[in-house]
DNA sequence: CGTTTCACCGTAAGCGGTTACATCACCGTA
DNA sequence: TACGGTGATGTAACCGCTTACGGTGAAACG
């Protein structure tokens, strides 16, 4: 790797110049520019960047804040990978890596954990990160509402937070859910049930939000009994599935606040001994792979999820460059009718 | 952020023996250790990395190359997620942390892509990368040998790369292919196909070989017209099921390379009218999430999936620490039967 | 008691960039 | 001719840390 001094020498000019050539361009001649940018190419010169986040206190790093192992071991996002692909072909666009932010740690590192949000903004710091993006693993509005605080630029995953220089960036759950609901309303059903997610969660309420307009636009009536909890897993929406279907007057229909759920309540269904679409209409929420794969394919409410990435990877690099916030990024969702309402 | 000049100061000692308290603690007098070290945690003192890197030519990052929108826009790694936390736990365990390089770029970057592992190799030398973690995406064996042979440390996951300092880590395909396909031999099947991956993935070939290598075992003839090629994607599953099914004498039974693929074929068998298992018989490979969820539930050969990113850690690390090579790693796969073979 | 040894610590030179400031040649103007 | 302004470049300090080297005082030695 050649260094700028090397470039320098070769073509007879100063370490500054070479940096000015890189910098502020228009500041130098333009012969000499020339002969420092050819001689570069030549020698196939890249700053180096320690030196160069040393010296201006920015890299060209953005951190990722994706806290695992923490409650519950099982845990896994919905589409990580799409939104990791929108977020890196989006920051790569200005010149931006992602930096995966280990959590935990030996002797030598402090632990960093959602617990403790103060070990990850000083990575920020010790790393000169241009800012945080925060992936939602579970109910931890706390510990991102910290974040938002510390001042660091910090773009939220379907939480809301609000800071000096924090935004976030959701899916339209409300409106997601009650399309939703609404078209298991259009089909005639009157009797429609939810599987909601987490209490703490944002998103899951937002969904549970939807599904009451809904009702309440087509004139139905709202049963308590039919809001049943769940924690987005599989195994949760079997069991309220179950609960539903023991009630005297059991729904005919049911809106499931995630596909994981919904196709937990399908298992739950069947063994019932209840078919669905004809028994039983089912919508979920993500559209996940699994949605189109499970007989019968699922109706789910799709959401951007590339888009996430691209949308969070805007906001922060506006962070970034800018000073100042970015406002909150509302994703449209879509509703992907397959089989699982009839029609 | 303090310095480590801030805490030189208020301990009355000189940055230098700051900075051996932390690096060779042995070698500076007890008491004045333990008087710099209750200092430097009141003052939550952490080393500036950027510096560090600088001075050391050796940061605490291990970058990702994970090159998506290659070819093929719709490439989907079948567990990324898994690997991710595999791979970040046990980084973070030596204080590492994992840097998702980008691609492509603006113009002050100049591109970075398989196609020019130059670009990345010079990446890890401006961000003084202590090495790189390969991910396979298709078939650019070629390339990963280009990095391999560049000589800064790296592990491959499912090519088999050799270098000064490269290693990799795969599955026993070979073996969970024979493993397979002897499940399929021993409930009494004679014609078994198989739907194989991209002909250039390595993977694809060993599984194709344990698929052989069973056959021979347990007797059976092998049919050329049986070994149909696929690309690992669930359509191309459907097209070759189609094609097994139109043969004078379709199979009875049929492995397919991955699981996308084995929904893909039973997607085809079902619209062909037969019964899975009555009719056909399938087993796939990978045991996604998709795998347990497909009716009927599908019988697949399961990879260690954060396994894959324990090992890339530790290999990487043990490259990083040590000189020299390490020996490849061959993790164990699990035949896990479900449904979609019968009893 | 002079000299060596050794544990401990400070000095200062980097690492490779960026940038405030100084320098200098050259121009137009009074 | 003297002068201020301007564009192009060099000088050197600095970012925060590591580390080779040298210095100091006390203990050990002959």
């Amino acid at each position: 790797m050649a260094t700028g001094r090397e470039i320098a020498q070769l073509c007879g000019v100063s370490v500054a110049t070479v940096s000015r050539v890189f910098n502020q361009p228009e500041t130098v001649n333009e012969e000499t520019r020339d002969r420092v940018l050819r001689v570069a190419k030549e020698l196939d010169y890249r700053p180096n960047e320690s030196a160069r986040a040393l010296s201006t206190k920015q890299s060209t790093m953005i951190g990722l804040v994706w806290d695992t192992d923490h409650r519950r071991p099982g845990w896994r996002h919905p589409y990580l990978q799409d939104l990791l692909i929108g977020l890196k072909s989006a920051l790569s666009a200005h010149g931006y890596h992602l930096l995966m932010l280990a959590t935990g740690g030996d002797a030598r590192e402090v632990g960093a954990s959602l617990a403790d949000p103060v070990g990850y903004v000083n990575m920020t710091r010790r790393h000169h990160l241009g800012g945080l993006v925060l992936i939602d693993s579970g109910s931890d509005a706390e510990a991102f509402e910290a974040f938002a605080q510390s001042g660091v630029p910090c773009v939220a995953l379907d939480v809301a937070v609000d800071g000096p220089r924090a935004t976030y960036v959701t899916s339209d759950n409300e409106g997601g859910a009650q399309s939703a609901t609404r078209h298991l309303a259009g089909l005639g059903h009157s009797r429609i049930a939810t599987i909601t997610g987490p209490p703490g969660n944002q998103p899951a309420q937002a969904r549970v939000s939807g599904y009451r307009k809904a009702l309440r636009d087509a004139g139905l009536q709202q049963r308590d009994e039919y809001v049943v909890a769940g924690d987005f897993y599989r195994t949760s929406g079997t069991v309220a599935m179950q609960r539903l279907l023991a009630l005297d007057e059991p729904p005919t229909a049911v809106f499931a606040a995630s596909d994981e759920m919904a196709v937990g309540a399908l298992l739950a269904a069947r063994a019932a001994g209840l078919r669905v679409p004809e028994d039983l209409a089912l919508v979920g929420f993500d559209d996940i792979e699994i949605a189109s794969v499970v007989d019968p394919a699922l109706t789910t409410v799709a959401q951007d999820k590339p888009g996430f990435g691209v949308a969070a990877a805007k906001a922060i690099m506006a962070m970034v460059t800018g000073a100042g916030r970015e406002e909150p990024v509302i994703l449209p969702t879509r509703l992907v009718v397959r089989d699982s309402c009839g029609s």
